[in-house]
DNA sequence: GCGACAG
DNA sequence: ATCTTGTCGC
């Protein structure tokens, strides 16, 4: 049982017109969750981790680890990756408002990157932030941010907190302004990311190293 | 056909 | 993402 890539771009495609860019988060955001996954060869270890949104405390952490077969392609991340990180925040110990996917939304050639995924089947408000470019063109820098265009579109913003930039998109329930704005609250001065991606991607790396070790894998 | 390509 | 120690720098 391959994976069907052709199933998998009409899936994105019918993915892309259920997303929503309308602002349908609550008035005051009490936590923000980040996600994201490491690997143990064929296991993936998924870390959602809930922090307060005025503080940045933790108010709760949750993994999962999953056996997974569908390879990693270009695009096509969320048919790997989606399963994995959505079971990991339902497994949260409370509901987020909002949240930070590690990976794209609709900055993707078909407008369906992983971050719209996991917040349509959540039916909750996410946010796509990714550390590398996947495809468009960087257009003029304002402040510190700059748009990211695909054939005149903005589907993106390229914000530098730092160094190095990162990428900011729409993954569901959300417009791009107020995107942009919650990742900058969310990210302390100093990390170039926000902090409970951050924490995600810590937890998850260590979780992953134990089981090679433990499982000789 | 050629090159690019989130994690 | 992962394979990998020490090392340069704030």
């Amino acid at each position: 049982m391959g994976f069907n890539v052709r199933k998998a771009r009409y899936a994105q495609t019918v993915i892309a017109k259920k997303v929503s860019e309308e602002d349908e988060l609550p008035r005051e955001l009490r936590y923000a969750c980040g996600v994201d996954v490491a690997y143990a060869s064929d296991l993936a270890v998924a870390v959602a981790t809930a922090v307060n949104y005025d503080n940045l405390n933790i108010v709760s952490k949750a993994a999962v680890t999953l056996k997974v077969s569908v390879p990693y392609i270009p695009t096509l991340l969320a048919f790997r990756e989606a399963g994995p990180m959505i079971a990991a925040v339902r497994s949260l110990n409370v509901k987020p408002d909002v949240v930070l996917v590690d990976g794209n939304g609709r900055l993707h050639p078909l407008g369906a990157g992983i971050a719209c995924q996991v917040g349509l089947a959540l039916c909750t408000t996410t946010i796509g932030v990714a550390k590398k470019l996947l495809c468009g063109e960087v257009g003029e820098w304002t402040e510190n941010q700059a748009p990211v265009l695909i054939a005149g579109r903005v589907v993106g913003m390229a914000i530098r907190l730092d160094a190095k930039p990162i990428y900011v998109s729409v993954g569901h329930k959300i417009s791009l302004p107020t995107a942009v704005k919650i990742v900058r609250e969310l990210t302390p001065k100093g990390r170039g990311i926000p902090e409970p991606l951050r924490i995600s991607h810590l937890e998850a790396s260590r979780i992953a190293r134990r089981l090679k070790n433990e499982l000789f894998l």
